[in-house]
DNA sequence: AAAATTTGATCCGCAAACATATCTCAGTAG
DNA sequence: CTACTGAGATATGTTTGCGGATCAAATTTT
């Protein structure tokens, strides 16, 4: 694996500046998502690959969503967050795809 | 939990448009993933809560991008998705957070 | 300073995702 | 009818995410 680990490391960085933005704890969050708090850290340093469910769970938690889009849809999306500068960053690069690895 | 469940679906049946659109065999789109045909199944018809590796990589075989936008956002990426019609279904429906459940 | 809070990190036990193999059924082609 | 392909479904065993408890380090608060 590869990209895999870039991608939860991204989502991870993603979480924990939402998480911040938000002034909220660790345990708030993954109370929040119902998760347990050991889980939420893993999730937020990317340690592990955490389940579909779980990842959206945490993400509603703080306000945020999880959304299939076609690949080339990427830059347009991106740009039309950025502007809006909340928290908002985009989750994956969408460097190509390697399809499996 | 309940809209989790629906959430799987609706990866699923994204998944499925896609695929069919791509005009790849089930078998095929689990290569592509690094998966096997069984579980390939399983997250095609949401009986799975499967990894969030998995998804990515699902995601990518067939073109898609998993993206984390806040919620107030989703609307707006949903009409920047619409008019092009193609094969793009935005992923979960933005029902406010249930937070845990 | 000490005390409380937040976070990092680890272990154990359990449940679930995962691969592999196998079987069946529907559809199409021979 | 038989042969082939795509898809639904199940069984077994392995891997791993997960909760809960527990520890220490870092940060904040009094």
């Amino acid at each position: 694996m590869k990209t895999e680990a870039e991608a939860l490391d991204m989502i991870g960085d993603h979480f924990r500046r939402a998480r911040l933005a938000a002034g909220l704890t660790q345990e708030q969050v993954a109370d929040l998502a119902g998760i347990s708090r050991p889980r939420y850290r893993d999730v937020e340093t990317g340690a592990a690959a955490a389940r579909a469910t779980t990842l959206i769970n945490v993400a509603r938690a703080l306000g945020l969503e999880m959304m299939l889009v076609p690949q080339a849809m990427v830059p347009a999306i991106e740009a039309l967050l950025s502007p809006q500068g909340e928290d908002d960053r985009p989750a994956f690069s969408p460097q190509a795809e390697g399809d499996d690895e």
